[in-house]
DNA sequence: CTGAAAGCGCTTACAG
DNA sequence: CTGAAAGCGCTTACAG
């Protein structure tokens, strides 16, 4: 920055022949200011193309209105949706957002980030990362000391930590009794990496939705991918041999359900008639699949907004001295999105 | 921020004794402190957990090392890739990115993002944009008299700017070149939205490989999309009507070729028997749709973290003073990949 | 090797 | 309605 050009509150007050003072209560819209006075000054504002200095302004105030969100894996479609809502919000409530993003899922040094957050002097932070098992109560640990708030994007609510979290296991939930409601009683699962929460909490939507009819899925009903459709085609063959009885399945994210149901399309089985398929996400490309997909969607974006939402409401409640009113998990629901993948033929 | 409890240097100096000006040399690792001096200063640092002020730093250094990267379409593959990679590359650099999410395409006010970037006080500004019709060089104009270097991610070389760009129009030859190594004469296209530069510089790929082997290609052998799967299967409906003679298409992107292959089956015809198709993109699901399709890579990644690259090369020129050296666009290449979709059956 | 003074660009009381 | 003084939390010369 060339630090002679800069034009400083101090210039525009002697171009203006006003004290620093003034210029200041024009800039912030003070209204002790004669009318006279302040347009001179905001003439000359115009005139030298002053624009005030946040960084100044933060240190006076002692607020930087930012916030950091911290994310991982932007190349998938969760994460890339989610900090979508949250940029959006974030700039209506007037916060800049700092992007730290993780290279991939895990945190190795938290020092270095808590440095980073204390040293930026943000006001709060917004933690747009999957949940890996073990890793996120350790997040919560080890930053549960920070001086500003933080509020997790999860998999499950949780007692001591701010969360918005998509129900999983309700949408796992969600898509089984889907299948049951068509009549299938033999329902496998194709599931994420089980170190990812959403992959567990979906699993265990499958295991409970069949124990309700009164099966025991075990292990020879389900197999783990890694959520790429190649893992979805390898899973699918996998559990074809273990579980030849498998009428439907509901497969953790669609594009391991795609992957899926390439595999049976290259066995000669059809879907839905040889295997019903739902899938989970709602990519813009499920609609397009032969067959079309059935799946769960979820509202990214709004998950994404709701979380500066409830981040800015805690950190307004600090910054005015209020405990920030208990840890209360905000849940949004899925919606069941029927296609024909998994109608049963009759 | 509880003002009361922050430390601050002041407070590292009185707990040991020493001046701010200690202080500041012992957390700037400047040689001249006494290591017994050193030693016990650091020990109060971590014992209060003292983290400088990086307002307060920039405030007095007049440098943020902050780069402001403005995005929109977060939910596309590209500008999420390339974010991804954009934001690595700046982490590596030691700079922080703060995120400036447009609501669409367009930018409403330039006054207002102008404001934003130099009260920010921002050494640079990464543009991750699509590129859309006479926004871009609406863009350039406007943002041409920002105190600090801007880079764009473009669709195609520009002389008077910074530009980071993937070769789109090579792509559109390759991808309709290797149609014509088939062994295919009759080649559609489908484009994306012509207000994308991506889209138009692809079609003129098409277009001029195809003048190349003496084709006149004219508006009744490509239709217009919009990116989705939605729309290329309409687009695909369209072309079959008013080009029957058609062997082969050039898909724009992955998702509409997805889409148009769907809608393909639903009329019972074959790919690649009936048409061959070629996509762009290389989305994950490409390899898994049936068939597996074809289409052109590009490295997003790569993209992202040149373009930091480059603007950090301008902004360290600017600083020290000399003219950056010159408008030189980079440009990145695209690969092939070949699946059966576009294989002609002999 | 160490510290007192001044300054970065603002805002916040406090006078008048 | 307006301005002089002090301060936000650092760093940068300058002495010693």
């Amino acid at each position: 920055m060339n630090t002679e050009n800069r034009i400083t509150i101090r210039k525009v007050a002697d171009a203006a022949g006003v004290s620093k003072q003034t210029v200041s209560r024009v800039i912030n819209d003070h209204p002790d200011v004669a009318d006279r006075t302040r347009k001179r000054v905001q003439e000359v504002i115009d005139q030298l193309g002053y624009h005030p200095s946040a960084v100044a302004r933060s240190l006076t105030k002692q607020r930087t209105r930012m916030i950091v969100v911290v994310t991982a894996g932007l190349n998938l479609i969760g994460p890339s949706s989610v900090l979508n809502g949250v940029s959006l919000k974030a700039e209506e409530l007037g916060y800049t957002l700092l992007l730290k993003n993780l290279p991939d899922f895990y945190v190795r040094d938290y020092q270095e980030l808590i440095r980073y957050i204390i040293e930026m002097r943000v006001e709060g932070v917004a933690w747009v990362c999957p949940e890996i098992d073990h890793n996120r109560r350790e997040s919560i640990e080890k930053l549960s000391k920070l001086p500003v708030p933080i509020i997790f994007q999860g998999s499950s609510p949780i007692k001591d930590a701010l969360v918005v979290t998509i129900d999983n296991y309700g949408g796992g939930c969600l898509a089984t009794q889907h299948l049951i409601d068509q009549g299938f009683r033999e329902i496998g699962h194709i599931s994420g990496p089980l170190e990812f929460g959403d992959a567990e909490a979906r699993k265990e939507g499958w295991f409970d939705s069949l124990q309700k009819i009164g099966s025991s899925p075990t292990d020879m009903h389900w197999t783990e991918g890694d959520w790429s459709a190649a893992s979805g085609a390898k899973a699918l063959s996998d559990l074809l041999d273990k579980y030849p009885d498998m009428e439907a399945i509901f497969v953790a994210n669609d594009q391991m359900a795609i992957g899926a149901i390439q595999r049976l399309h290259d066995c000669g089985l059809q879907v839905p008639g040889d295997l019903a398929i739902i899938g989970y996400d709602n990519i813009p490309e499920s609609a397009y699949n032969s067959p079309p997909l059935s799946t769960i969607s979820q509202d990214f974006h709004a998950m994404g907004a709701k979380t500066i939402e409830v981040l800015v409401d805690a950190i307004k409640a600090q910054q005015s001295g209020k405990e920030p009113p208990g840890f209360e998990s905000v849940i949004l629901n899925t919606d069941l999105i029927i296609r024909k993948s998994s109608i049963r033929n009759r």
